[in-house]
RNA sequence: GGAAGGGUGGCAGAGCGGACGAAUGCAACGGUCUUGAAAACCGUCGAGGUGAAAGCCUCCGGGGGUUCGAAUCCCCCUCCUUCCGCCA
């Protein structure tokens, strides 16, 4: 959520910044808010000014009441009654608009920083650098160009078919060694980051507000499965609890920045994709992944930021794989975002670059829906931290272009140093 | 799922219709004393909104109600503790 006060007093900055996004209906929105704003603070004046007045009254009547002149109290009490009625008009009249501001402010995406490029959309994305082969088709040979599923079915470490029968669509399942090997993928994730990351297993299902606080909601309300029985969400990434793991706190400044890291399941409805990557990993409704995510100091963040990406980027090379890594522009942002950076795999079975991690720096966007604060020893008052997340790995993707990349002439693939110790010492699949 | 008790400032804990944003203790901060520290003593000491400021308003788990006036009374919800039930 965007600062009120901001949208205040330097109405122009925020709209030019927010126009990078090419986003319409946003600006309408913060027109709207700005608009609110001042009829808001105009009548909560007006509603304090009657409460004060109120609140007088009744301590006279306390007074007169305690030196006996009962007479007198009643009149007051008449007066005071008058006031109140008019207070509870107010009142209602504050509310309302405070609730109308609060609901467009959920709905208005985060100021792009001014680093991120301008874009209209995916097309305009940057790409900073690229390692390996990537997808020049002369670095592939033929035993490489065959898609993840029929390797999986192949190999028998992938069961799409009885998946969909258990749980239907874009639900899957791995089998033996294509089961550790999404295990070990998640397993090596978390023990390279153990360095500076506190591994933490929080609730996979949670409250609304947990929601709302990283900007899944209200907006998104259509790609997230909810439990209507319990009104409990399922979590689209582990940076939902982690982000509302310090909600409602104050933290030390001396703790900043707090790194944790999380493996979890997560799940998407992907309403908005039917009928697009249906075949194989590549769109699924429930996955792995381990996310690695900071709470910072402003100061702190750009330095995480960067932090953050070498550690998503340094696994997804020790794998073997060749991957670009993307500067987002301001038109493909997530909405939560400043700044963010994708690393796409190219998978050669397939012939394409997957997206398999997006590092984001959210600057105060969801620490303020989350009133998250910090305090610095010896400062006044609390500031609104700065919150950054990343997949450290996601396993379906990864997967699919690992099984891909690796395979070998004879149809074995073949596992990377670094996964054989999670993988029982194995070298090869198949 | 059933029953009982409880949720008050950083912590502990009083208050149970009016002078309560809230006693008291601990912690913290500033000072006196001291070569320094401890102790002792004096003082400060929650958060948010609005305003140039004085000030005013809001917050005693959350929401609603009663009242001139609610931390205090009533209703609903939620969480915690204990007991019972069920259970990996």
């Amino acid at each position: 959520m965007i600062d009120v006060r901001r949208i205040r007093s330097d109405y122009d900055a925020v709209r030019a910044s927010l126009a990078r996004r090419g986003d319409e209906g946003a600006l309408r929105d913060l027109a709207q808010v700005a608009e609110l704003d001042e009829k808001s603070r105009q009548i909560s004046a007006e509603r304090d000014d009657l409460r004060a007045q109120v609140n007088g009254l009744s301590k006279e009547v306390g007074q007169l009441r305690r030196d006996g002149d009962t007479a007198g109290a009643e009149a007051l009490q008449e007066q005071s009654r008058a006031l109140g009625e008019r207070e509870r008009e107010v009142t209602a009249a504050s509310d309302e608009i405070a609730g109308q501001m609060r609901d467009l402010l959920l709905h208005i995406p985060n100021l792009p920083s001014p680093d991120c490029p301008d874009g209209k959309g995916e097309a305009e994305n940057v790409e900073v650098k690229r390692v390996g082969a990537g997808d020049d088709p002369a670095a592939w040979a033929e035993h490489q160009r065959v898609p993840h599923w029929d390797i999986g079915t192949e190999l028998g470490i992938l069961d799409l078919e009885r998946a969909v029968k258990m749980s239907g669509a874009m639900f899957t399942m791995f089998r033996g060694q294509g089961a550790t090997l999404s295990r070990a993928l998640c397993q090596v994730a978390l023990d390279r980051n153990a360095d500076a990351f506190e591994e933490v297993r929080p609730p996979t299902v949670v409250l609304t507000d947990t929601m709302i606080s990283t900007g899944h909601l209200p907006k998104f309300i259509d790609d997230a499965y909810h439990l209507e029985r319990d009104d409990l969400w399922a979590i689209p990434t582990a940076e939902v609890p982690l982000t509302s793991l310090a909600r409602d706190e104050i933290l030390r400044g001396a703790d900043l920045p707090m790194r944790l890291m999380a493996q979890t399941a997560c799940f998407r409805r992907e309403a908005g994709s039917a009928g697009r990557d249906t075949r194989g990993l590549l769109r699924v409704h429930e996955f792995d992944k381990v996310e690695i995510l900071a709470y910072a100091t402003p100061e702190q963040a750009p330095a995480l930021h960067e932090e953050l990406l070498a550690r998503a980027e340094g696994l997804i090379g020790a794998l073997g794989l060749t991957y670009r890594v993307l500067d987002l522009c301001t038109g493909d942002i997530g909405n939560s975002s400043a700044r963010t950076f994708d690393i796409e795999v190219y998978a050669p079975g397939v012939d394409q670059w997957l997206e398999v991690s997006s590092v984001s720096w959210f600057t105060d966007y969801q620490a303020r829906r989350a009133n998250i604060r910090y305090k610095v020893e010896g400062v006044k008052g609390n500031e609104i931290a700065h919150t950054l997340n990343g997949s450290a790995l996601a396993v379906p993707r990864v997967w699919a272009a690992l099984v891909e990349t690796h395979r070998q002439p004879d149809g074995t693939v073949r596992i990377p140093e670094i996964l054989q110790p999670y993988m029982r010492g194995a070298t090869s699949i198949g």
